[in-house]
DNA sequence: TATGAATGAGGGTTCATTCAT
DNA sequence: TATGAATGAACCCTCATTCAT
């Protein structure tokens, strides 16, 4: 029973499916794809080899031939994802009217964003705790992506609403802060409803949007 | 790579390591603290159990008759920590002044506690992860502890701050998120330095604490 | 869950039943009947001291001061049945008055003996096949006891039945391999129905009376 | 007290030992072959499965890939030898002039049989005693095995000598009963001489030859 | 005498990795 | 290139035996 998460990566739609052997970065592909949904779900310890390789669709032998070893295999799993370009924040989310909108969206995306995410967190936080080299990229591709950008579109609202440079980048790191805690740990780990950590995490925008606003 | 962890951590100072101590409960006791040490740094697969029994001065074969198993182990050190008194908050912490100043004492105290705890926490999260079940148990031993006795500290300047149910529990949801990236997560995980953390934690504390006092 | 098997073997009568302890004898035959009842059973490797001590109502370590290992304990279980006094046969089974009733009636006790004997059996059979030493004792314990005794009471029809040694021999043999396998073999280790063996091993009988008791 | 049993039994002459064979079928049967003679002289549960590997040639991780467990490896061999086709009995022994001489001959080749079949005989008794779900094959496997074929032959001399359908069983039974007892239990269990059980089972089926042949 | 806490050698089994095909 | 049969190191666990109490 295998399970074929691998599609065609080559592109070469009219060959037959049958014969759709010799098709190595589609199966590097599967592999990391396989992989990445294991480690989230059961642990990279916990997870076989052979487990990944059928749900890949292919053979144990080509984890080694590919990635050296199974973990070689996690850590190119997770040098893929790090990688990727991040995506260019302006065009998807117009800059909102106030500086308190522009908070609460921002909290909103994120939340939605490491939701979304949380396969890569899953793996990467579970072996960040026993890996210190694997631990340190969870900053970069965690917990610091975007935080110059959403500096960067907080400083609009600089002219009427003074913050000091330490104070805008407590309002950034907050924003990350809540995006994981009420996108990631609270539904995903402490299985919490998601709708209700997205709730509180409205609230607890809020607070802070006004928080940066006004001034005494 | 093996790192052999010691022979005697049970303090029994000079005596001879061939004597055959006959202490039940404290052999019990020095396995699960040798147990969550090691489950900590290095995970629960990847710690042996030959492992937990040399640091616990022991032998093997008291983890399967006090525990049944590894995972029983496990499973007892989380019971054994869910269930410890909590502490009494106002013991320890007289009530601040102001409200903008309680937010930025309950986040300094939240900050210290996660680090104290952290191999429990350790422990909990990547395990958590895994098993569904004992993801649970976070909600109350970690993330939900102390909430209600926060809410309870903040009703104290309800007079001068009126705030709603729903923004006070925002509020004390928030001091726990704190504390948890900023006493854990970053310092922990991501190896930020703590003071680093601590200084950030401060920073949106001030913010939150502006957040609710401040009202139009 | 103790079974106490062990009753009262000194015979003192008036003791109070909470103070049965101090007893030596009575301890070591509840060891050695549990013992015979759970090697027969399970085997004598499944079999745990454990369970031993537990069925004999006292603590493992008795095993060792008294039988010096587990396999003291067989040994010593194998001896004490050997040594047992054989029953004196004539005295509860008098001589026939032909020489057919009597294969007959000797048939049908052995066939009896040896359903009785079953517990013994299945500890003795099962090891002799692995220890030789133990194998031996059979041929005494098992299948030679009360062999002579047979001849001696079929020597009572010689005058009638001419009957060469070797052919009285054969029939005593006969009469025990009969009641092994119609009285062990067949009910307990194929678990084919008692009262069906009994009626093959009847049938039989009587075509050996008859083939002693015939002459051309 | 280990006993190292060589390494190379699979018959490959002068090839290196170091060369890794590739030969599914042939390694599952050097395991079948090895595990029925260890388990045969040592008992089953006495038997080590790095043993088992060692004589059979292979690694102890092919025992669980072929048979999944130690005791697969047992049900396996116990199937495989129950679902061997029963030899043709006419094809190799033709029928005797006299009912008493046919019957001499098949307790001789029955006895004959069992003694080839101890290592087999060995396995299935001790475990049936244990077991009861094994102690069923051994009814068809080793005590009921050519009945039906006796029956059939016995039949020729119907005409002759009357015998009844009960005493027809009976007598097939007995050259069965006399078979197990004189052809396996006495030499393999008591280590009786061989010639003489022999001998004994001679004298015991003229008995019965007698027994059935002639009539008042 | 009797207990049962403690031991530790050794077992069956798993699984990442290798390599003949 | 791809496979999966074969390996073997190392793990968790069992349990007869020892010994402090």
């Amino acid at each position: 029973m295998r399970v074929l998460e691998a599609t065609n990566h080559t592109g070469n739609g009219g060959q037959s499916a049958a014969v759709r052997l010799r098709d190595p970065a589609g199966k590097r592909d599967a592999l990391l794809l396989a992989a990445t949904r294991l480690f989230a779900r059961q642990g990279y310890e916990a997870t076989r080899t052979a487990q990944i390789a059928a749900r890949a669709g292919c053979s144990e032998g080509l984890i080694h031939r590919y990635f050296g070893s199974k973990k070689g295999l996690l850590l190119a799993l997770i040098k893929s994802r790090v990688s990727k370009e991040v995506v260019e924040l302006t065009d998807q989310l117009p800059i909102a009217p106030t500086l308190e909108a522009e908070v609460l969206q921002l909290v909103e995306w994120e939340v939605r964003n490491m939701w979304n995410d949380q396969d890569f967190l899953r793996v990467i936080i579970s072996r960040g705790l026993v890996e210190p080299h694997v631990g340190k990229v969870l900053s970069q591709a965690g917990l610091s992506r975007h935080v110059p950008a959403f500096v960067q579109r907080l400083k609009h609202f600089k002219q009427r609403h003074p913050v000091s440079d330490e104070e805008m980048e407590g309002l950034a790191q907050s924003i990350k802060t809540i995006g994981l805690v009420f996108g990631f740990m609270r539904p995903v780990l402490l299985q919490q409803d998601r709708r209700v950590a997205r709730k509180m995490a409205t609230t607890i925008a809020k607070i802070i949007g006004r928080g940066v606003s006004e001034r005494r």
